[in-house]
DNA sequence: AGATGTCCCTGGAAGC
DNA sequence: TGCTTCCAGGGACATC
């Protein structure tokens, strides 16, 4: 499933090559979870200026106006000067002189959303309420303490919510919770200052560290099956049930919080 | 306002 | 074997 690292990632395959495109047409398969937003005819012409991430979405930038596209949970996008035909998956597809993009996404959690500019309400609507992006400067442990000390839930669902940092999706989250030894359903408020320290290098840490491994397997991944990506070879806890913790040998656990599934090590993070 | 639960969707796995 | 049920995930939205 598509992460911040695999965004990161998808946007450096395709960024350099689209820039300075010419749109031709642009092409809709079943409608995904949010409706583009504009008339399709209206992008054709239009010339691609850049393509930039904020969270875990591409922003297309458009000489005017831009293309917001999320990948979901199904969604991978490809951009080459030749595709085969249109399958059932694919549901949005921008032709361009330079080729085309195309988003394929069975689950179709995925959306792209046209928005005049940043400032519009629907570009607002959605990137309005993100968190600080965690691989930038702005991400600092003592802001994280800071922010983590208004806030009564789990640590586990406070990463998730990410309105204070983005991009920590649920296994980022349960790997960076074990990493540094906090038990996720600590309510957040009571992380002291040098443990919320640890969790913010954590989560640099394994987010920079699949920024550089997804370069190296999203090859394999495009080739491979279904979701067997990268980060399930070498997880600590993510998926993990039952299995010997790495460190200390004591079985995984899988609780659910807020609906979804967190690992742990309960000897590893105690508290 | 923060916290919590629900919903969207489909393919694959598990259960009967 | 073939059916049904459950689960995965991000994030907007409703409700308390």
């Amino acid at each position: 499933m598509p992460e911040l690292p695999e965004v990161e990632v998808t946007r450096r395959s395709f960024a350099d090559r689209i820039a300075g495109a010419q749109v031709r047409a642009l092409q809709l398969g079943k409608p995904l979870r949010w409706p583009l937003g504009c008339d399709p005819a209206e992008l054709a012409g239009r010339q691609v200026r850049s393509v930039a991430r904020r969270g875990k979405y591409l922003l297309v930038h458009l000489d005017e106006g831009l293309l917001l596209v999320h990948l979901g949970m199904s969604g991978s996008l490809q951009f080459a000067t030749s595709l085969p035909p249109r399958g059932v998956h694919d549901h949005f597809e921008l032709q361009t002189s330079q080729g085309m993009l195309r988003l394929h996404d069975p689950r179709r959690f995925g959306a792209v959303v046209y928005a005049s500019s940043l400032d519009d309400a629907r570009a607002l609507k959605l990137l309005g309420g993100l968190g600080v992006e965690p691989l930038e400067a702005g991400f600092d442990p003592l802001s994280f303490h800071r922010a983590l000390q208004l806030r009564r839930s789990a640590i586990k669902q406070v990463l998730l919510a990410g309105d204070i940092v983005v991009g920590v999706g649920n296994i980022y989250a349960s790997e960076a919770l074990f990493m540094s030894g906090i038990r996720p359903t600590l309510r957040a408020d009571r992380l002291s200052k040098p443990r919320a320290a640890r969790l913010h290098a954590a989560i640099v840490q394994v987010l920079q560290r699949a920024v550089a491994l997804g370069g190296s397997t999203l090859r394999d991944f495009s080739s491979a099956e279904g979701q067997s990506g990268y980060f399930q070879l070498d997880a600590m806890v993510y998926g993990r049930e039952g299995l010997p913790c790495r460190v200390c040998g004591t079985p995984i656990q899988a609780i659910r919080q807020g609906q979804r599934s967190t690992f742990l090590c309960p000897a590893c993070q105690k508290k």
